[in-house]
DNA sequence: TCAAAAGTGTTACGTGTACACCCATGG
DNA sequence: CCATGGGTGTACACGTAACACTTTTGA
């Protein structure tokens, strides 16, 4: 918040900020079926690892085509601007790689030790994680030099966006049992199931189905469609929506009859 | 991470970037043994609010001397040049105002809206929050413009720093359960009931004395020293310090026999 | 009729909280 | 002796995990 310092006066440049933007997405195993991405099926234990359909996150990553770090993948980015906010910022490099808007963005850390960067030129990067819906990463042609990995299988990344990618791992796991991220990575209405694919592919471990059913109906984000979904040969599913803040009639306990 | 851009032509300069710190310490009530210091022993209900002594939180802020918000309280920063780390800008910051160094220091968030100081220059902000030793802090003489408030009874301060700092309280408390935030505070020995106290300090509630002296001692970050103190007309309490992690040899199920 | 996922019910267990109670000390 | 805070024991509420069990469908 600088207290004193002339501004008139550049005798020292401060230094350069930019934007990068870990952005997460669910590839679409099943819906509209086709083009999906690798469809390597990896894995596939039948009993044990009962995620017969979890799909697996992935983040688009840019090809650096200048040094540092030439023709390594880094995180999309975009330097900052007068007159925008950071988060104009990121959500350009956000469009700008994928051609969507984030259905999530949240400030992640800013990164800054003067000597992160190879090369000598003083970079502080403010890094953001956002979210994609299902839809529209399904509808994804990679443009050149951007490409979208597994979260689970990245490449070498140039500076340490390993780090920032980690971090907001980290992040998305704290918040999913909290807020409502897992319904902005599916469509608009969707089965428990696929909620809890969803939950799942984010904290990378499996989740006990009825208990799963109970801890989420209970937290009253979500409510059901009436619909329902034959996705095989057993029990069709109830479709649910998330249901606006404030809004749910389906509370418990708190009406008074 | 600015994927594509000139560095030698600066068309568009970028904003001015600085660091604020929220520094927090704990009046001393009473460090250097003898005299308790205000024991008015408020309330004295007899069970329901024990907190015979609790100490209080202060935070250091600095007179503005120039527009905009000229005369109000902010607080303390300092801008980043080109070689420093950003810990460096905000150590520079804590260290010209308070003159010590921090025992702890955490980033907050990076604020970057345009708007939101009332003139028009662009600025990003880096927040940080630190803690100050008690034994420290008992030796400030307030430097000019420079004045240490009540966490709880604030001036009105410049820009949006009301927000960071309910941003950084909001942060001590996330932290003050599982990190050892407390010890940092609080000299290198001491009782339980102290550290309860600055708990209570953070927390801005009561604690339930058996409770956190199980919780604490479970966590086993803190160990006896052997030593104890006599504090009033009554039993006297052993002394503790902070346990460096992976050192404690009374752990409770690990050890094999 | 059978496999598989949807959905319900119940129990076990750890954690936090409240509170009764004993201990040690200074006045 | 007694008020006061240090320190121990214990019971209860509650949320989570585990798992047995029923339901509904397509093959």
């Amino acid at each position: 918040m600088r207290i004193s310092a002339n501004v008139s006066e550049r005798a020292m440049e401060p230094p350069d900020i930019g934007i990068s933007v870990v952005i997460l997405a669910l590839d679409s195993p099943d819906t509209s079926g086709v083009g999906v991405v690798g469809e390597t099926n990896e894995g596939q234990g039948k009993g044990k690892n009962k995620s017969g359909a979890r799909p697996t996150l992935r983040i688009p990553l840019v090809r650096r085509v200048r040094e540092p770090f030439l023709g390594l993948w880094a995180l999309p980015g975009s330097p900052l601007r007068q007159g925008m906010s950071l988060e104009d910022a990121a959500c350009d490099a956000l469009r700008s790689t994928t051609g969507f808007d984030p259905r999530y963005l949240e400030q992640l850390y800013a990164f800054g030790d003067p000597g992160r960067s190879s090369s000598a030129l003083p970079m502080v990067s403010i890094a953001y994680w956002a979210l994609i819906g299902q839809e529209e990463a399904s509808h994804v042609h990679e443009a050149p030099n951007v490409r979208w990995f597994p979260i689970n299988d990245l490449p070498r990344l140039a500076f340490d966006h390993d780090r920032i990618i980690d971090y907001a791992m980290e992040r998305a796991r704290e918040r999913i049992g909290t807020s409502d991220i897992a319904t902005r990575l599916v469509g608009e209405r969707f089965t428990l199931s696929q909620l809890r694919h969803v939950h799942e592919a984010v904290l990378d471990r499996s989740l006990n189905p009825p208990n799963f059913r109970r801890s989420i109906l209970a937290a009253g984000m979500i409510e059901p469609t009436g619909e329902v979904l034959a996705q095989g040969r057993h029990r069709p599913a109830s479709l649910y929506r998330y249901a606006a803040p404030g809004a749910s009639p389906s509370r418990h306990g708190k009406q008074h009859a």
